[in-house]
DNA sequence: GTCTATACTTCGATAGAC
DNA sequence: GTCTATCGAAGTATAGAC
């Protein structure tokens, strides 16, 4: 069979994937992307038809990828607790694998979900659902306390994604923050893992009442 | 005494925040803020002396801010498992006083840090530090399990940012992830207060091995 | 301090040959 | 599928009168 040597189209993705991670949808410059994967401006609007389009493409891609990721942690036989772990664990693999993707999540978000149509709302959907099932396998069998899915979703991942999408930030932030040792950047996910087992630990104890 | 009638740059400042949270810094037009301050633009070029000093002028007014709330918050008398209540607590209503905040730093951390100068990030800094702080005590006071303050405040605090900086999206997103009753956006702190409080709880036990 | 008018640059997108 | 050349719109910033 021949190979249809549909590079083009995956080289954009590629470049597009640095632009829009490096500086926002607005900010990207359709030029830059295009000089990136090494094809000129034409040939960026003959594979995706708009900066938009180019933009969900890439959006939906990436979504799709990390919700099979958690689903195959959701899917395989572990505790509840240890699937907790491999979230965690996972999110931050992925995010090591794609640099971009947090940024451009965080970005999203700030966006107020502006550049999402129905079909990749749907495709950013299917992360949260896909670790929301695990929480709630846990608060069924009892392993964890009673909780919102998705808040738990958040509580889990935000820091994750917060964190490893600014640590060149936090390098330089941390010598103005605490005269401690600088925080060696892969300790984080081990401490996020301790601390989410006890987060969503079931406790008897504690009236906790709100505090304003 | 007379009023100085230093009305343009105020608000020339709270039309730049609505504008730089909702577009970004790089999609954020000068045009648009002068027109919803009422003043034209050579006025906003006359009292900032660029976008990038406007930016940074309101960077570092609202991490004053923050930072002084924080500090207020660690000042008092209280333990220390109620102070981090308050700290969720006050972050919350800090958002809810100044919708733009959590956008605007979300945006910065996927810049990584890009238009800030060292005045701006030292006014950063002192939000960690204050809470990282009243983190510290509570470890030193065996209130918390030994934890790094700053990997406490990413734990803490990135869920509340991420969360009330899209509200507008997981209202969309919560029908498509669970099939529970809709969350109510204001039980998040709620959530996240009861649940902080197991995070940094002193816990003997858990050898809690690192997963892959 | 405040205005109008505009210089200069860069953007997203397309035309049309090959 | 791939290219060069370019259009019209929109951007940041400034000049200069008042």
């Amino acid at each position: 069979m021949s190979r249809p040597a549909r590079v083009s189209p995956d080289r954009i993705l590629a470049a597009a994937a640095l632009e829009f991670a490096g500086r926002g949808f607005a900010g990207a410059r359709v030029d830059r992307i295009a000089r990136r994967a090494r094809v000129n401006k034409a040939m960026l609007y003959y594979h995706f038809k708009s900066k938009d389009r180019l933009y969900r493409t890439l959006l939906r891609r990436m979504f799709t990828l990390a919700a099979e990721r958690m689903q195959t942690i959701g899917a395989a036989g572990a505790s509840p607790a240890e699937k907790i772990d491999r979230v965690i664990a996972g999110m931050a693999a992925f995010i090591d694998e794609h640099a971009f993707f947090p940024k451009i999540v965080l970005r999203e978000v700030a966006d107020g979900g502006a550049h999402l149509d129905r079909e990749t709302l749907a495709a950013l959907a299917a992360v949260p659902r896909s670790v929301g099932a695990i929480v709630q396998q846990g608060v069924t069998s009892g392993d964890f306390g009673p909780v919102h899915p998705l808040f738990a979703y958040f509580s889990m991942l935000a820091p994750v994604m917060f964190f490893l999408a600014g640590s060149p930030i936090w390098k330089e932030l941390a010598p103005l923050v605490t005269e401690a040792s600088t925080p060696p950047t892969a300790d984080f996910v081990v401490h996020q893992q301790h601390g989410m087992r006890r987060f969503l630990s079931f406790a008897p104890d504690s009236p906790a009442r709100p505090t304003t």
